[in-house]
DNA sequence: TCTTGTTGGGCAAACGTTTACCTCGGAAGA
DNA sequence: TCTTCCGAGGTAAACGTTTGCCCAACAAGA
């Protein structure tokens, strides 16, 4: 059993598929043996209160769920108090159950940790505990493997909807989006035809912002780092801003479009940033993708003596908080991350209501910091 | 019924009591209408993969849970060819109502703004996964009401543990350690009698550490700032960093322990730092009790044209990753936040197999930067 | 007085699982 | 040959809720 046991977590750690058991990614996590639960006081139910209170469960239910005209005040009266002597809390499994409909809602994100994505989560769950929600939290590591996993696993426990922080393309994905499951879409847009509900920002118009900026100031030489163009975010922001740039007669060759193959942004910055300063001069403009690009940038500009922004204006994406602490170098377009959980309950309010496609697109702003 | 229920939200917003059915906690969040899904196609349940296998509820259960010698392996091949054909997967509510028990586990954060805590909540997420939970995660916000509301909805929820990454003093919480609930106490520990299972780094031990290096330094114009001292993470590290110092010689008098009535570690260290420009000399040697409170010292100082570390030392806690690109000129105490997530499943291992306290100790490691 | 409608409340089914208990064969041991 | 045991599988109860349906009592309108 031991044995057992085992090879399922991996199983189940790995998504893989092994036997009959693993095939529906359940039988996992069972304790060995019995937890020592037996000491634990038993939790009121709606059958203590209703015995207390000298009424049947119906009436109870009834009254906890604020149904009118099915309950005399002195009923009322009496199964309150009942419920206050016992600390009754209905519970969630049961109603879940019964409504074949429960109060979580999960998150998928691609990389927590991102501290954009960190701070969106942060958002996102105090916007739904406002809502009288109940976040679960689910890193992807942008692996679709593991996001199909985390998908089957949400319909399971039957959320009430899922937020994709940074969807990556996957064959369940693709399935929840044709079935109509309750799925939002956040920072990067839904990989598979048709409109999905969406909740960012407009990256065209940043990335153009961008280049304006830089155009503004006679940046004529300029660079851009960014990371994977799978991310409908990414692929927007360059575009926005390299279409500017052209719309200005200044096209962005190849040779100014630096990405490496890797996952962490800060390590595709540094070495993205070693391919700018070995051939040189520096660009005089630098638009990274993300801040953590950005971050990686500056420090191997930094290692080359390339001073910043002085010698190169370096702008990033996302400003993290502590830009304005630890970066004072870096101008940044603001993404507004704590009104995202207000935005977040918002769209699924529409969703939920039966609106066809619930867009939310909210401000940015950029940020110039010139110590 | 909108003016109940908008109601509703709001007193479960702020944990108020006003009334019979807000004093479980529920009614809230009930779609205004029902939820567009009937178009959705019908998931599939025990029941129909026993019809289609041509077997009872009781023998796909049994094959799905891997319960031996109760199935025939012809049996057991139709039953699992049914499971992949209609893309079965147990429902969780089921499931936990009849072993009363789920698969959740969660967290209950102080403060999800602090990097800190994210990185932990990521960690445990990817820790919970691969062991076969699912993370809930809540932010506290410090709120002892709010706590205590998570508390209560997550017994509700069945959760299988809940971890407390830096509890505050409040009155279920002191219930919930009184009966026995599978609490794990991480960084901050339980803040009532007796020992409740932890994971952390020796946090006094730590402390002392940094005293020695400003020792081992010469360095004895000291200071320590430093956040609420409820924290029991924070009083450790004072203690141990005083204590050593003493050991030494060296006393720090109450005008070298500084803090502000703030919540923001980041402000708290700027305005802290400002009293200690202000009359000068700075201390060679300043001891931030977590990495943002380093991060406003340094502003404070670099404003007032301090040079770290040359003029003055700073020491952080915490080591967060950005540190290696964004504050260079920062030492700090790195915490092993990525196997956090492991020790907490170990810990929980031992909680839910009945040992009396599990404890798990991390090493910390004091990292130099002096560029 | 008879109908009709409303209020107050109980009964029981249903949601999807797990599991204790039962039954029926067949095989092995006495 | 008669027990005894085991494998294979079914029946039904139970977990805690919600809710459709029923019924009694009472009030108001005809």
């Amino acid at each position: 059993m031991i044995t057992l046991v085992s090879i399922l977590r991996k199983s189940f750690a790995n998504g893989a598929r092994m036997g009959a058991v693993d095939v529906t990614g359940n039988a996992m996590a069972r304790p060995r043996r019995a937890p020592p639960s037996a000491d634990r006081p038993a939790v009121a139910s709606i059958t203590s209160v209703a015995a207390r209170a000298g009424v049947s469960i119906a009436t109870v239910s009834r009254i906890v769920n604020g149904i009118a005209n099915k309950a005399g005040p002195e009923t009322v009266e009496r199964v309150q108090r009942a419920i206050a002597e016992l600390g009754y809390r209905p519970l969630s499994v049961g109603r879940a159950l019964r409504r074949k409909e429960s109060r979580l809602v999960a998150l998928l994100a691609a990389n927590l940790g991102n501290p954009a994505m960190a701070a969106i989560a942060a958002s996102a769950e105090t916007a739904l505990r406002e809502a009288g929600y109940v976040m679960v939290l689910c890193d992807t590591h942008d692996r679709p493997e593991l996001q199909d996993e985390y998908l089957l696993e949400m319909r399971a426990q039957l959320v009430r909807g899922i937020i994709l922080l940074g969807a990556v393309p996957s064959t369940h994905l693709e399935r929840f989006v044709q079935q109509g499951e309750p799925l939002l879409f956040v920072n990067r847009r839904s990989p598979f035809a048709g409109t999905a509900p969406f909740v960012g920002v407009d990256n065209a118009l940043a990335g153009a912002e961008v280049a304006d900026l830089f155009l503004s100031r006679g940046i004529h030489d300029i660079a851009v780092v960014h990371g994977s163009l799978k991310s409908s975010a990414t692929a927007e922001r360059l575009e926005g801003f390299a279409q500017r740039l052209a719309g200005a007669g200044i096209r962005l060759p190849k040779s100014r479009r630096l990405t490496a193959p890797l996952l962490d942004h800060l390590a595709i910055g540094y070495a993205a940033a070693g391919r700018l300063v070995a051939p040189g001069p520096v660009p005089r403009g630098i638009f990274c993708l993300s801040d953590l690009i950005a971050y990686g940038v500056h420090k191997r500009l930094l290692e080359a003596g390339v001073r910043v922004p002085g010698d190169s204006l370096v702008v990033g994406f996302d400003d993290n908080p502590l830009n304005n602490w630890l970066a004072p170098w870096l101008s940044s377009v603001r993404v507004p991350y704590a009104s995202f959980g207000a935005a977040i309950v918002e769209a699924f309010d529409g969703i939920w209501s039966g609106a066809t496609s619930r867009h939310v697109e909210l401000p940015h702003e950029l940020v110039l910091r010139e110590p």
